[in-house]
DNA sequence: GTCCGTTTACTCGGATAGTCGCTGTCCGAGTTGTTAGGG
DNA sequence: CCCTAACAACTCGGACAGCGACTATCCGAGTAAACGGAC
């Protein structure tokens, strides 16, 4: 189990969209560099999150992209499924119906133990997830990195 | 982000290893063959988890697995560490110090905010599968389906 | 009949190839600003 | 001087290689039981 770099880079770049003042948009390459990351790469995770609706991308010059509704509507749990694609990450391959122990499909009608489990894991990864929007990643910048990121972005 | 199917297989086998008598041991190819495993490849799995101490491997003719332990003292969390490994799912790579919007070390003694939400909701999907253990999914055993595999592994 | 040593067969353990998805990169389609020409 | 139309440059979007991790498999080390022989 590992969480791709995507959802990083895709975070810390929503972020500091939710800096720019609404209807600005700030070019791929200049977050690219921000962060120091291959601009190329990053390029694929920014289609993601605005195939998703999370952003909104601009062509053409003076294209770029903005955040896609307001940051408070924007948690993060919404960008990792945008970046990492909304596929449950336990998919029951439902061996109890497999092999000489196999059960008969009428005692299978509801999930196994092992399924039930996992999904309510599952369901509380996205829960605490989606308790924390981009405006809190905001607001709990370090003191005047805010101000500074604000002046970049304009 | 995806669970290795290997997970799912080392839960069923403690499941079924759960309901034999104490210092009974149930050998391998019989686990693979109840479930359809390919049986190779369950062993890699199955080693694992006696590294770690949840299942016990005894060697030599009249030999292989039992419980590490008492099934109410093993959850779910424990075989999900034993097979996947223990390393964090969301490995921070501290990208605002890099890049031309490199942040100086001294503003970064403290996680960023991405990494504290990354970790309290890793936190949470491991605070809720401890909160199952293997005596939990034996007793959620469809009705019949305990005694039937009692009499499998005895 | 009992004890001991050897043999034997069976079990788990680690080392070895194959395949899928994430990582990293490139070039093409689309759009806007510019600019030159004509009225 | 103003309008129009073609041009050109810049941006995002999807298609193309490279690598690591999970998947799948094999053979060797170790062990307990069984068997035969000696006492």
């Amino acid at each position: 189990m590992k969480i791709s770099q995507g959802v990083e880079w895709g975070l810390h770049c929503a972020t500091l969209l939710a800096l720019a003042p609404p209807d600005r948009v700030v070019r791929r390459d200049r977050l690219a560099a921000h962060y120091g990351l291959p601009e190329a790469y990053l390029a694929k995770h920014l289609q993601a999150m605005a195939r998703a609706g999370v952003l909104h991308a601009v062509p053409g010059p003076r294209g770029g992209y903005r955040l896609g509704r307001e940051a408070a509507r924007i948690t993060v749990l919404d960008v990792v499924e945008a970046v990492e694609g909304s596929t449950p990450p336990f998919l029951c391959q439902e061996i109890r119906q497999r092999g000489t122990g196999a059960l008969p499909p009428d005692q299978c009608r509801r999930p196994c133990a092992i399924h039930a489990t996992m999904t309510a894991a599952d369901q509380a990864w996205r829960a605490s997830l989606r308790t924390v929007t981009i405006a809190d990643l905001v607001a709990r910048l370090p003191a005047g990195v805010r101000e500074r990121n604000e002046k970049i972005v304009s």
